[in-house]
DNA sequence: CAGGTCGGTTTGTTTTTCCAACTCGCCGGG
DNA sequence: CCCGGCGAGTTGGAAAAACAAACCGACCTG
């Protein structure tokens, strides 16, 4: 559900209108997916979030601050005195999974010399696919279509 | 193929050890992805890049260039004297495609009053679904597991 | 009370980014 | 031949962002 409920501001960027445009308006700014993939991992603090990114205490708060504005983090104080919070992702941070699984699929690929991103499920270990799919068909959708709107 | 086929570098990156923040290093810079969301819908040319992201031109070049250094873009010649190029995605930059579609489909699904991004198969026009999939079984495998390796 | 933790903010410096203007080589009129 | 225009960048300078390191307040712990 979109925060709130309230019709979306509907941004608008400079060249083609996609929609990637402007979720890269969002998530795309330094750190932010990295901070993205520790919430999906379970990671809470500040603290660890720092470490685990590599970001700059500065950043992470700046960043901390737009993902929350944007709706994709919301910040839960632990403690009252002294202030303390700590971070998780709402159903719109959630949704970002597949963008970084499928960078991180990426990554493994092209990058390392190293099996691609495996996904432990129950009592296997594979390799992920990360080719979208069309929902009415099944089949792999994987070239882009320009944006259809308006 | 990775390119030239020799060992890649395995970069190196602060904080968890995780394939996403490598690819990151590459793509995550601002512009970047959008460039590739142009070389995927078979856009080639300097100024139409730069018009359909709305990228300033000298970060274009430069993006370029390490796109191209990368291993992601190739530059070919189509007209010695003027000496003119035009970008082609290698097979590293198209499996990005996974990425660009996955932003997309949030931003589409978040961001805008509008339904998530189509596909135009064939004869119907269908939503994405951009959840990764185990590969052994064929399950959806949308949480994030921490990278396994060394 | 000394030292440590947590979640930041402040400070001063280095990097990037941005934008507008300029270049270079060529082509097509007039 | 001269003029303007195009494609594909490059250059310069100013503004914005990122960085690292130090600092801070409110606790806890020994």
């Amino acid at each position: 559900m979109a925060q709130t409920e309230t019709t979306k501001p509907n941004p608008t960027v400079p060249g083609r209108p996609c929609p990637a445009a402007g979720a890269l308006r969002l998530v795309g700014e330094k750190w932010s997916l990295l901070i993205v993939r520790e919430l999906l991992l379970g990671v809470r603090r500040f603290d660890a979030i720092a470490r685990n990114t590599g970001a700059p205490r500065d950043r992470l708060a700046a960043r901390l601050r737009a993902l929350e504005e944007a709706g994709v983090v919301e910040r839960r104080a632990y403690s009252e005195r002294p202030p303390r919070h700590e971070y998780h992702l709402t159903d719109a941070g959630r949704d970002l999974a597949p963008v970084v699984t499928a960078l991180a699929h990426w990554g493994s690929t092209w990058l390392y010399d190293e099996p691609p991103v495996v996904f432990h499920h129950r009592d296997h270990v594979a390799a992920l696919d990360t080719t979208p799919t069309c929902t009415a068909c099944g089949s792999p959708a994987d070239h882009l279509t320009p944006h259809p709107h308006s």
